[in-house]
DNA sequence: TATTTTAATATTGTATACAAATTAAATGTG
DNA sequence: CACATTTAATTTGTATACAATATTAAAATA
């Protein structure tokens, strides 16, 4: 590529702009209603357009821009009651993923062990504290890892659409690097149980976002312009 | 465009790209775990990667394909059990958008009585049979009113994710041009309590989709390959 | 022979150019 | 002045070319 010997401007790929534009959506940068355009952006970032048409794609299923049916696409915005939205729909699929899990007698531990093994992992350097960042990715992998024991794609693919949206309010409300601990327990408490295959998990699963969802929201609120 | 002189060469756009595949895929003409190469289905379509693209991504959202970490996207797929947990899903949002329809006291009639009025004008011309892809769409327009009702961008965004690949199985089981009436009268029945704010409406909506769903997947199944 | 390294191939990701379509502006007409 | 019609602009959609990456095949080493 062109810029390659300017790192400042090198061209960013598909992933870093969603991400660039998502934070900035639900921070409210963009009013909703307003349209984007392609070569402004790309202009503005730098790149051309092929990766932008691929990242408003990505920004479109996820809920936060439209497609607008004469082409072109208009942001949706996102407010703290989208953010209450979320967290609700997140407990409703996830409640819906647990209950096939236990009623079902054949599944498959291996992703959720391994989402275990990550958050221990992390447990094993103490003196550095996980980033935000760091946190935010490795409870939306245990989540996921949750949703996929079920083995049900049309859930799995519903539960996707507000994965990264999630995860990035969990990034920008700076959750959790003194708590990491305690972060960890939660999280081993339910997988344990789903493990065992007990039904308690279910209250557990619901205590366990429904705790979450309102100190992160307060969070956002402050941070977000609208 | 260069092929525009050839009309059974022409471009296909990629929203037929995206239905051409997504059928194919639900009857089973791909392989599950197979995988899918621009290229090459470029070539075979006759058009450029740019458009394959596009579908890919868009295949990708509704959970038939997923796109490999290391880039390239691999076919997930579609058995009668995956039918099954999509009708469920549905069940499951719809219901949800319901519970918050009746619950809140403001909200927008007008895209439910849009859709009812396409419907109610179908009925004006019985002398011609709806077809199967006429009346799925109709069906998915009314749902996606109703959801749209909750005016809950999340949940809409779930819904999105299911709600072409649920339309191509409307369409592939060939229902129903000859129940046409009874198809209106079902839709009409439940916006009526919907707009009433009757609480029944929700055992209504749960009736409207169970019926539909064994004799829709029976059909399917006699289609399938797999 | 088995395993790592290296080279060749295949495939995706991005940039650019152009065509098609949409939107906005300008011009004409009642 | 309002309203339709035409013209110009903006913007998206597709095609092609190239660069970067990933995958496979081949060669080299133990």
């Amino acid at each position: 590529m062109s810029k390659v010997d300017d790192p400042l401007a090198r061209s960013l790929q598909a992933k870093e702009i969603v991400k660039r534009l998502r934070t900035d959506i639900i921070l409210g940068e963009y009013k909703s209603g307003s349209r984007l355009i392609e070569s402004k952006v790309a202009d503005r970032l730098g790149c051309s357009r092929a990766p932008i048409r691929t990242a408003f794609q990505l920004l479109s299923q996820e809920g936060l821009v439209l497609n607008l049916s004469n082409g072109g696409t208009e942001v949706i915005g996102f407010t703290s009651k989208q953010a209450r939205d979320l967290f609700e729909l997140r407990l409703l699929l996830e409640q819906k993923a647990l209950e096939q899990i236990l009623a079902n007698r054949s599944f498959h531990f291996r992703p959720l062990l391994e989402s275990m093994e990550h958050l221990e992992q992390r447990l094993s350097v103490p003196e550095i504290a996980p980033s935000s960042a760091e946190t935010s990715i490795l409870d939306i992998q245990f989540h996921r890892s949750l949703v996929m024991m079920a083995d049900n794609s049309p859930l799995l693919a519903a539960w996707n659409t507000m994965a990264n949206v999630f995860q990035a309010i969990l990034e920008i409300t700076n959750m959790t690097s003194a708590t990491y601990r305690q972060f960890y327990e939660s999280h081993r408490r339910l997988a344990d149980l789903v493990i065992q295959r007990n039904p308690d998990a279910a209250d557990e699963l619901t205590r366990h976002i429904v705790n979450a969802k309102e100190i992160i929201i307060a969070r956002l609120e402050q941070n977000m312009k609208s």
